[in-house]
DNA sequence: CTACCAATTCAAGTCGACTTGAGGTCAAGA
DNA sequence: TCTTGACCTCAAGTCGACTTGAATTGGTAG
């Protein structure tokens, strides 16, 4: 089984080294040992690593990604958190979807501003769907419209 | 014309005044005037926030955001960038994806870790495809535009 | 053996997006 | 008229995710 040091792994995955050694800080990858100072890393932490930065391009932190896949790779946190994830994932993909569809009308609608356009504003409505959360703030004196 | 105060937008957005005056401060969106000191806004900034907050959830900066769809209303960017944009979008879109159904599969799979499931290894590969840039570290002549 | 130099540690800095706090203003109600 | 209190401004602080820099370490080539 090849070892990888470092910069290999930096060189491999495009992902600083100063990144890297944060990770394995933070506890989301862990390291086979050291050669003198010098991480060790097995080749599965390239594996770890396309994890993280696609947990992270969905707008995970580094600490939900570890409670997710954890080092070891058991996630500690139950079925039912991870698919309230998934479901926060599949709502966030309509938005991104709804997104997508408004910039590729902005594109070509001729209208002088947007927000005059009926398509543009629908869109947007569509887009902020599931909006109507109470803010935490809870003290509901906005009834009074 | 019905006007309304910052207290009021933030009750109807769920968005912090703080952060409201911050998205004016930026450039986002404009108050129709002032009443005294305070602020004072069209009913359209309901929608232009909800803009700013789907496109926040994208990933995008306010930067980015205020050139794409300014608080005029006008795109002061090409078709090419914003289309661009889209594809990025679509891009992240499958990203999310793949990691929503790594997630689900995480929830159910009796694997004693992830990396030994070849069916999360595959997943993750799929997930992992056109991370194969070169990381501008590879002094490739980048194919820019 | 010694020099070299990539890797290491640790503290501090950066960046974006806000939030917080101190001190000031003013329209409206008592 | 006076008092509130919601808003205001501006500076500084926070938070997460890294990055940067200075000082140190230790395999490896000569």
């Amino acid at each position: 089984m090849k070892l990888l040091d470092i910069s290999e792994v930096s060189h491999q995955t495009c992902i600083a080294a100063s990144a890297i050694r944060h990770y394995e800080e933070k506890g989301l990858l862990t390291s086979l040992g050291r050669r003198g100072l010098k991480r060790l890393f097995g080749p599965e932490v390239l594996d770890q690593l396309a994890l993280i930065t696609l947990g992270r391009t969905a707008g995970f932190s580094l600490d939900e990604i570890r409670e997710m896949f954890g080092p070891d790779g058991r996630p500690d946190i139950s079925r039912e958190k991870l698919n309230r994830k998934a479901d926060d994932l599949d709502e966030q993909i309509r938005h991104l979807a709804s997104l997508r569809d408004m910039i590729r009308h902005v594109a070509v609608c001729t209208a002088p501003s947007h927000m005059e356009c009926p398509r543009f504003r629908k869109l947007l409505r569509v887009g902020s769907r599931s909006r109507t959360k109470n803010c935490a703030a809870g003290r509901q004196k906005a009834l009074r419209s």
